[in-house]
DNA sequence: GTGGTCTAGACCACA
DNA sequence: GTGGTCTAGACCACT
C-alpha cells in the first residue's frame, strides 16, 4: 500500500499494446481520483525497469498523454499531471468524466455478455459468485 | 428473431483490428450455443456488403478461424462452422470452453472497474441501474 | 554455405500457391533442424525483394506459421522460430515430427511412380542414375 | 484386377483440387500405357458415384483433357483415349513423354527430402525400408 | 455464385 | 527500420 499511486499491471500477450495499457491505466487513475493534478509519475527509466519493457513505449506513452494535455514534463524535474487533466476527452467536469468512462466499460461488459448468452439479469449473482483468480502472464508494479 | 444467428456489430473506431472483431464475435456465438456445427456463415461478399468494410477483411478473419480448424470451407459452396469448434482452445467440452471464456471476461471487467475506483461490491447494483443507450458509431448486420 | 538457414525456392508455375511454398520450405528446414528455436527469420521486405513478389504474401504465410504456434513475431524487431515449433502437428517430439513427413513424402512418391508404371523394386535404381538438372522457371534465394 | 485401367484414388485433403488429381491419374495412365489410345473412359456418372463427388468436377477434368486433345468425346457413345494422346505437352514420342514425367516427379522427390535434410545417397536405402502404411483419407474406386 | 490467391499501395504501431 | 491492418481490384478455382 505504499507503492505508487498508480500501480501498472500490464498484459504483453492479450493483443492491446503495451503502450496503450500505460496510458489506459493512467487515464484511469486520474479519473478515479488515485492521482491528482500535480502529483509526479515515475520516470521513464524506473518504469521500464520496474516493468521491463522498452523505455522507448513508455516514452510514448507519456508523450501522448502529454500531446492530450493530461501530463506536463518539466524538464530536469519530471512528469507531472496537468491541472486540466481530469477533463478527458470532451468531460465538462471530473465527474462527468468518470462517469462517461464507467459507462463505456459497463456497456461493452454487458454487450460481450449478451454476446455470451448471458441476460443482463444474471450479472450481478455472477459478479458475485466471482473469485479472483490467477493471472495469466501478468507484469506488474510493487 | 428471424435473422442470422450470428448478428455482426463493429466498432471501427475502437483500437480491436475489425477482423478480430469479427472472430470474437464468431467464437462467442459458437459457445454460446447459438450456432452450431454444421451451420453455414454468411458469404464473404455478403458480409462485406452489409458491414460496409472490404471483402478481404472478412475473409481474413474466416482464414483465421479456418487454420485454428473452427470454420471449414468449401469452395463454391459456403463456409460452415466444423464439427470440433465448439471446444475452442483447450476446451475439453463446450460448456468448459464458455465457462472459461465467461470468466475471462469478468475478470477483465472487475479489474477494469477497480482501476476506476469501484469496488467489486458496488458492481451489481451499478449494473442493475444501466440502461442500455445507444452506441457511438457502431455498424451492424440486419 | 554462409547464407540463410532457410533457402527459398520458388516455383511459380506448379498450381502451389506461392504462400504455401513458402509454409512448406519454412516447414521442412524445422524439422531438418536447420532452422532452430528462436532463430530470425528473413525480413517480410527482404524476402519480398529477393523472391520478387509482394510483401503481403510473404506476410500471409508467416502469419499462418504464427497462428499455428510455429513462428512468433516482435512488431519492430522481426519473426521468430517459437520455442514449441519443431513440434509439428501431433508430433511428441522433434525426431518424430522429422520421421513423419519423410513417411508422407516418401508414400506420395512410391504411388505417384507407381501410378506411371514403376514399381518400387526399380525406384532405387532409377534414384542412383539421377542427374540433378537445372530447374524450368525457379526463384530463388542467395 | 478386373477393375478398370485407370483406377482413380482421390485425397480430397490435400490441397490439390480433386478435378486436376482426376486429370493427373488419366495422363499417368495414359504414359505408363495402361490405358491405350481408342480406350473407353468411365461416364462422368458413373465416376461420379464411385468416388461420391460431383459430377460436374469430373465433367471438367474430362472437358480439359478434351481441350488439350488427350480425349475425344463421342456424343451417346462416351469418352475415349485419343490416338495423339501420349504425347502429352510438347514430347515426341509416347516413351518421352513418360520419361519426362518421371524426371519431373523424382526430381522433386529429391529435392524435397534434400529440405528435408536427407542426402540423394541416403534415399534408395529409405525406399528400400518402406512398407505401404495406411492412406489417411483415401476414396477409391473399385 | 461460392471462396482463394496475388498485387499495389496507403497508413498505422512499435523498437 | 520492423510487422500489422485495410482497401481496391484483378484473376483463378470450384459447384
Amino acid at each position: 500500500m505504499a507503492g505508487p499511486a498508480v500501480s501498472f499491471t500490464l498484459n504483453p500477450a492479450n493483443g492491446v499494446p503495451i503502450y496503450r495499457q500505460i496510458i489506459q491505466q493512467i487515464e484511469y487513475a486520474i479519473l478515479s481520483g488515485r492521482v491528482q493534478p500535480g502529483d509526479r509519475l515515475p520516470t521513464i527509466r524506473s518504469l521500464a525497469v520496474d516493468l521491463k519493457i522498452n523505455p522507448n513505449t513508455i516514452a510514448r506513452a507519456y508523450g501522448e498523454l502529454e500531446i492530450r494535455g493530461i501530463l506536463a514534463t518539466q524538464v530536469g524535474s519530471g512528469t507531472y499531471v496537468s491541472d486540466k487533466a481530469p477533463l478527458l476527452g470532451e468531460a465538462v467536469s471530473a465527474e462527468e468524466g468518470l462517469s462517461r468512462k464507467i459507462q463505456e466499460v459497463l456497456g461493452s461488459f454487458v454487450q460481450d455478455m449478451k454476446a455470451l448468452g448471458l441476460d443482463k439479469a444474471e450479472l450481478p449473482e455472477l459478479i458475485r459468485g466471482y473469485r479472483e483468480g490467477e493471472a495469466d502472464d501478468v507484469q506488474k508494479t510493487e
